[in-house]
DNA sequence: CTTGACCTTGACACCGGCGTCAAGGTTCGA
DNA sequence: TCGAACCTTGACGCCGGTGTCAAGGTCAAG
């Protein structure tokens, strides 16, 4: 798959990909036009980058924890594995869970705020 | 509380202090000195300002959810608001879960993929 | 009164994520 | 064969959130 279709498939734009590919976020395969050749996986971790993206994550963020989102990961990878990047994973997730925290209490807020505010309007009018 | 104080209590910069100032998230009055005066008030919401730009928020997004966050709303503010105010905040509760959402889903990813690891490292030694 | 610590506004610069345009190479159909 | 549509790399610029430094004003302690 070349980069334009790619692209047009996950919703963004080509200049997004090269820069995500730049990042080290994904990878292609040259043809000897010098084009780029993504495999279909690729389609899904654009997908995912940009949901991470969007979420408020950094590209740095992603890489680190893309080795965990691969979909269909039987053969999981545990040759390069050390207690270091156990460490990171662990790190990065006990991030993910803070996030998570502060933004679940703040929803909940605009939530109370919002049912307080109805039902003072229907109660005395 | 002058800014010094204030942003040191807060755990930030004075310069993001004039910054959020200056995108109307917080307020303070002036002195015959020119000097900014900030309530003790401040300190929260300067606090909560940074846990969400932590948190990957925007400070419009900030901003449009910052009247949830009053801490003793007893008088809550009723007279400005508008169907479309509500219907603003309803927009970006929904936004907040879908964030928690994408957030938990690659959370979880990791936690399964760490458990994986696990697994396998004690299992056949 | 002077010194040092604080405040003011303003400017310049950085970084990350991205739009956009330029100057060229490749492919494909009319 | 030639133009349109795609690709390449490279550069410049924008925006949001900050660091930093400059050139001044204010204030309390010595």
């Amino acid at each position: 798959m070349r980069i334009g279709e790619l692209a047009a498939r996950a919703g963004a734009s080509p200049r997004q990909v090269r820069f995500y590919e730049a990042k080290g976020l994904i990878t292609s395969t040259r043809g000897p036009n010098n084009y780029r050749d993504y495999s279909e996986t690729a389609l899904g971790r654009v997908q995912q980058i940009r949901e991470l993206l969007d979420a408020g994550l950094s590209t740095q963020a992603i890489r680190g924890i893309l080795p965990c989102l691969e979909s269909p990961r039987d053969p999981i990878v545990f040759e390069g594995v050390t207690s270091e990047t156990v460490a990171a994973l662990e790190r990065e997730r006990d991030r993910l869970t803070e996030r998570i925290d502060i933004l679940t209490r703040n929803r909940d807020a605009i939530a109370g705020y919002l049912t307080e505010l109805k039902g003072r309007a229907t109660d005395p009018p």
